[in-house]
DNA sequence: TGGACGTAAATGGGCGTGGT
DNA sequence: ACCACGCCCATTTACGTCCA
């Protein structure tokens, strides 16, 4: 065994070595958070995580299928290029939304967590700059995209915060739009119903913000040459037509 | 329940590269 | 030339799942 395995070689140099161990480390780290970061923005990866565990190469699987089908000009007829770069980023948007309903959920119903607490704001605010990190890089040039943090701007952009609650608080859509209460798997969440997701996609256009969502699992499944159509069975039953 | 199997992480070592 | 560092690969270890 040689001495670098242990600890790399000190003599002469200002800085100490960093053990192999950590550098091998960190990188193994780096690796794993670009998959997990894959598997959050590829959507049939997204689709299968919250349905199960998902394996390093089938990210790395999904992520190749993903891209061909994203330079494949064998789109499906009548529908534009980027018509369906949005829904897939709906479909990324689906999915960091359903997550973040049931974050909310947990902390105002099992940590018993208030809105106008300040570690519930910061959460929030975590969760907003995440998804601005996550989004942006990929489907940021299209420039059209609803962002899932504008659904907490509707918090932040009144300074007076604190004094929302539960009942007058951050999920707030219109008929027809994502619906933050109305999972089958979590109970209500109380809203104001007339304050509208600002949404802009060209698919929205189509009809509800959610039915891009369901008729890309098709297109999708299209694509990639899959035909394991059940892999969405979860949405396309817990989302159904609102 | 225990063995077979698969996956992920940890570890050890070789090699190339860039800075001094 | 020497050294720190990063990358890559092979091997070992740990852990979870499946099946007889």
């Amino acid at each position: 065994m040689s001495s670098k395995t242990k600890e790399r070689k000190v003599k002469g140099r200002k800085k100490a070595p960093v053990s192999h161990k950590v550098i091998e480390k960190r990188r193994r780290d780096r690796i794993n958070q670009c998959l997990n970061e894959l598997g959050k923005t590829v959507p049939m990866a997204l689709a299968k995580q919250s349905s199960g565990k998902l394996e390093k190469a089938e990210i790395l699987e999904m992520t190749v299928q993903y891209l061909r089908a994203l330079h494949s000009g064998d789109f499906p007829r009548g529908r534009e290029k980027g018509e369906l770069l949005a829904e897939f980023a709906n479909y990324f948007h689906f999915g960091y939304h359903e997550c973040m309903k049931n974050l909310v959920h947990y902390l105002t119903t099992v940590e018993r967590m208030e809105t106008k607490d300040t570690k519930y704001a910061r959460i929030l605010t975590f969760l907003q700059s995440k998804s601005r990190f996550v989004t942006e890089p990929m489907f940021g040039p299209l420039g059209v995209l609803p962002d899932p943090s504008e659904f907490l701007c509707q918090i932040h952009s009144t300074t007076d915060f604190q004094s929302h609650n539960l009942s007058d608080s951050v999920f707030q859509q219109g008929p027809g739009h994502f619906s933050w209460h109305s999972s089958s798997r979590t109970p209500a969440i109380p809203y104001l119903p007339n304050a509208a997701v600002p949404v802009t996609t060209p698919v929205q256009q189509l009809g509800s913000y959610l039915s891009p969502v369901q008729g890309l699992d098709n297109h999708y499944i299209n694509f990639v040459g899959h035909s394991h159509a059940n892999t969405f069975s979860m949405h396309n039953a817990q989302h159904a037509p609102l």
